[in-house]
DNA sequence: CGCTTAATTGAACATACTCAAAATTTGTGG
DNA sequence: CCACAAATTTTGAGTATGTTCAATTAAGCG
């Protein structure tokens, strides 16, 4: 079992992930928000909070990545979207003070701070531009979320796949080699990104394979051909 | 043709409407934001704005029903949201200075206003609470817009019209009777809400009648047991 | 009325799912 | 570092759900 690695976590004010949300404030906001911060582990795997749980506060993302996603009534998952670095987590359902709708997984080993509700909403308050980029976030998310919904409800699941994973390499992008997708997943996880069965996504990318617009080494995927998968994903025009 | 009907439309200060999101604003900041407002009529089915075109500005419903919507590939509308009296329409898009990502349909003869960027950003500014109310409708919206996502990918299409017809019951209630759903659309366009086709959308209604769920009059649809439709849209529990 | 749009029905078909079984990989403890 | 257990990947065959296409009937509108 895998060692806890110390980490050395610093106020808000000089968190290296400042070029995100939070570079809209001045750093004696930051610091106040600092105030009853604290910082956690996650081993990959683990879960930072499930759906139907009640939030405390936010989350922000120090180090590793997480996925959201959503249970459907037979326990299949629906992955929703992903965050990184700098991002916050389960604002919305603190905010509105409901439970979470969400469930959030750590990709791999995460340190995320947990920064209480008090202290959000005072920033909230207190900085227009703040507000400002939360908005911003939350428009993004939802532009994706009916993209998303057009995508699953209207194309078909080979343009999904595909879709899915061009949009994987343009987030997370590639290993060293320029052309291994940095983000590994199981097809499972693949499959609950584009909306399909675990069957499925597997039969597909192995069409991929033999089309010749991708390599499978285990996990590994490669990507060969990128306008190919474009036009797979029928994302020119 | 239809007349166009005069209707006086009052500063935003004065608006009934105004139990939405502008009870934040104090009434010189509404008497602001009503400056460069113009107030137009849309005949049902007249397109407000366009998806892929440049905003200008905000709308905010006067009078009337709107939809929001999106078109796929192969010219297949997906239906993401409706819009009623007191809401805010393509203030997103204007935000981010991006094109419409939906198009917005009136679906009754409509009084809209206009006001333009500038204002609205100001009142986001200038008011926390504006920003904190433009917050929460959107995490309203995205909340719903993931939701949906997961009915779309995981419901069959029966579970999945028969919780579209409770959805238009909540959202939009019963005419006087107390039973028939208020909000009239075509076959098509439910379809276009659940992610499905017509046809698909016509046979599983009149399932439902053969079932005793609903009664069929044209356009109008009765709702005869509506624990029955909920249980036919699984949302027990 | 006549024309356009919407609703309906039927039959054939396709996409993607389900279920089952085997092969492979991964993780873990000894 | 090996061996076992668990999880994941893969393949096949059968099947269901929902789509497509075509044709007909009904409704709405000027």
């Amino acid at each position: 079992m895998m060692k806890r690695q110390p980490v050395d976590i610093p106020s808000c004010a000089n968190c290296e992930n400042n070029n995100s949300i939070f570079c809209s404030l001045p750093n004696d906001e930051l610091d106040k928000l600092s105030v009853n911060k604290d910082n956690n582990f996650f081993k990959k795997g683990q879960v930072i909070f499930y759906e139907g749980n009640h939030p405390h506060g936010m989350y922000c993302i120090y180090q590793g990545k997480v996925k959201i996603s959503k249970l459907g009534d037979e326990g299949k998952e629906q992955i929703v979207r992903f965050a990184g670095e700098g991002e916050l987590l389960g604002y919305r359902s603190s905010l509105s003070n409901e439970s979470y709708k969400a469930t959030a997984t750590a990709m791999e080993d995460c340190y995320i701070c947990h920064i209480p509700k008090d202290k959000f909403s005072e920033a909230l308050n207190s900085n227009s531009n703040f507000s400002l980029g939360i908005i911003r976030l939350l428009s993004e998310d939802l532009k994706k979320a009916e993209q998303n919904l057009l995508n699953i409800s209207q194309k078909p699941v080979r343009e999904r796949i595909a879709e899915t994973l061009l949009n994987l390499k343009k987030r997370f992008g590639y290993e060293e080699d320029g052309k291994t997708l940095s983000m590994t997943l199981t097809r499972r996880e693949i499959g609950d990104i584009a909306g399909t069965t675990t069957e499925t996504t597997i039969r597909t990318l192995s069409d991929f394979v033999k089309e010749g617009s991708i390599h499978l080494d285990g996990k590994k995927i490669q990507i060969l051909d990128l306008n190919k998968l474009i036009r797979t994903a029928s994302l020119f025009e």
